[in-house]
DNA sequence: CGGGTGCTTGAGCTGTATCAACGTCTGTGG
DNA sequence: CCACAGACGTTGATACAGCTCAAGCACCCG
């Protein structure tokens, strides 16, 4: 792994560069980062259950949102990744309708709604900046609909694995085939709407024809070309350049 | 139909009613509404093809946010009902992966990024005000890709129908459980994750059932205790009080 | 070494898709 | 005013992708 100077930067920053023009709108936007906390796997970082008052940004690790139904079955809606909000709904609605929890050892830093605001009052720039991460979030979710909307099993988990290696490379320069895949075929398939079963043949399916591999924690994308027409991959929502 | 002084509201004021404290911002906010245009079914209000530079507040009628796969299928992302912008993930963004279209006879204002900008300076509760929208919308999605992705056609369709009464219950004052309902069973299909032809016979059964009828172009949704049963429908995420 | 968690595999079943017609209404032009 | 086209809704027969149930395997950690 080649770690140019950039890689460095912290995952937020760098999803916002083109929102700091000043000095001070830099600062500002680190200052979001200052108060970092640990989470280990599992904990909860949101809940439906309370009031929400703060949110999360994400600085390393995996985090997921979801929401789980009475008869006990659980669907992912986000994977949320390095340089993510996490409950931004939550602080802006008062509540939120599903939980987010860490998927991974966690790195966050809070943001409280007053922050937020005054935020919006200090520079206009960055603002538009938090406006345009939550149109990302939502071209991501129109996208994700189509997904299970649309496509097989098989296309379905092509286009999300291949957008979480892009997500990644965007927030951290790494290569966007290779990742760390902190997560279970049950956490994927609960993202993609199909059954752990399912989706261990699906897996072991483009296992077998190389397209992909996992080397321990690691997953591989080796045949981009074949896994992008497969799953008809169009990198634009992700407002990749 | 009972129409109360609220009534002659207009959606968006309706919607927003809470982020406006002082006479300068309402002034602000009907600013936005100001000029208005008439849209036929079937126009095209924002698309994937060229760069946004405007975007619009729906007024009047029903619009929807969809993209075209390659295999030239359909899926609709959300139905955009009065009170809701269209188009403002691509003035954000700068582009926009899916395209709107009028459903029915539209009455639309136009929302420019500047005139969005400005208002950021102008009034911080007004910003949050749109924060909170763009919220809404990402709650609704969530919902939506609970919806699709684990419940089946049943469960799926009625939860659909109960939330867009819901939608324009809060917009428009109407009884949540009858409203005028504009698209063709293909358009839910489209919208559902399912085909035409399955969603005729998951109609059928709803009607045979005396669950809901449809009186021309009016749905009635008769046994509103049943349906939000079959859906496991919780109104929590569109923030009704 | 035992128990938990995640992965894998098989056999049979079912919800929904697909394919193919036909019915019905509405608007339009001859 | 009728004929026709096109859009929408309806229905039946058949196929299959993915689900369910059930069991066994591999690894890790206490």
């Amino acid at each position: 792994m080649n770690k140019g100077s950039l890689d460095r930067r912290d995952a937020f920053e760098r999803k916002l560069h083109r929102f700091v023009s000043t000095e001070a709108e830099r600062a500002l936007l680190q200052s979001f980062s200052s108060v970092r906390r640990r989470i280990a796997p599992g904990e909860e970082l949101a809940s439906a259950d309370r009031p929400s008052k703060i949110a999360y940004l994400l600085h390393e690790g995996w985090a997921c949102a979801y929401k789980v139904l009475p008869d006990g079955s659980r669907h992912i809606i986000d994977f949320r990744l390095p340089g993510d909000f996490l409950g931004l709904v939550g602080i802006l609605m008062g509540k939120q309708e599903y939980d987010v929890t860490a998927l991974s050892n966690v790195v966050v830093s809070e943001v409280n709604t007053s922050r937020l605001i005054s935020t919006f009052r200090e520079s206009p720039l960055l603002a538009e900046g938090i406006l345009w991460s939550l149109s990302r979030d939502i071209a991501i979710m129109a996208e994700h609909l189509v997904n299970i909307g649309r496509r097989d099993a098989l296309a379905r988990t092509v286009h999300l694995l291949i957008e979480l290696g892009y997500r990644l490379n965007q927030v951290q320069g790494s290569d966007p085939t290779t990742y760390e895949f902190p997560i279970t075929q049950k956490d994927l398939a609960e993202a993609l709407g199909i059954t752990h079963v399912h989706m261990n043949r699906v897996l072991r399916y483009l296992r077998n024809q190389r397209l992909l591999s996992f080397n321990g924690n690691t997953i591989v994308l080796n045949d981009m070309p074949t896994l992008m027409r497969i799953a008809d991959f169009e990198p634009g929502y992700l407002d990749s350049r």
